[in-house]
DNA sequence: GGATTGACGTCTG
DNA sequence: GCAGACGCCAATC
């Protein structure tokens, strides 16, 4: 456990994403300078793996549900954000610049 | 051990 | 403004 990994400091950002928000895959790698988005989307893949990682609440630059895909039900991810009191349509977040949330704020 | 893939992003054409 | 190619770094085959 705690293992110090690139993809262990995605889960702890990605918990720390306040309910009703979402962030990118860039800004999280931004933050932790991983230096590559792609880092992340792989480690959030294994996040289901691990305990409860809000991985929903992860999306890429265009506000989309790219991940959707590999979620246990490609319509989950949209259920989920919905649930949350975020607006989703076509597969894509609403005012997603509005909900957008940065780790370097980790209000 | 080498080659390919992967929940993306940015640059150049 | 849109389309295509490259780059990131690690894991998996």
């Amino acid at each position: 456990m705690s293992k110090n990994n690139y993809y262990q400091q995605v889960y702890d950002v990605t918990k720390k994403i306040p309910l009703g928000r979402i962030s990118t895959y860039g800004a999280i790698a931004n933050y932790l300078e991983l230096g590559s988005a792609r880092m992340v989307g792989w480690a959030l893949n294994k996040s289901f793996s691990e305990n409860g990682v809000p991985a929903h609440r992860v999306v890429n630059r265009k506000g989309e549900l790219s991940g959707r895909i590999h979620f246990p039900s490609p319509t989950m991810m949209q259920e989920l954000l919905e649930n949350e009191g975020i607006h989703v349509e076509n597969h894509k977040v609403q005012f997603f610049k509005d909900i957008f949330w940065d780790p370097a704020e980790e209000l």
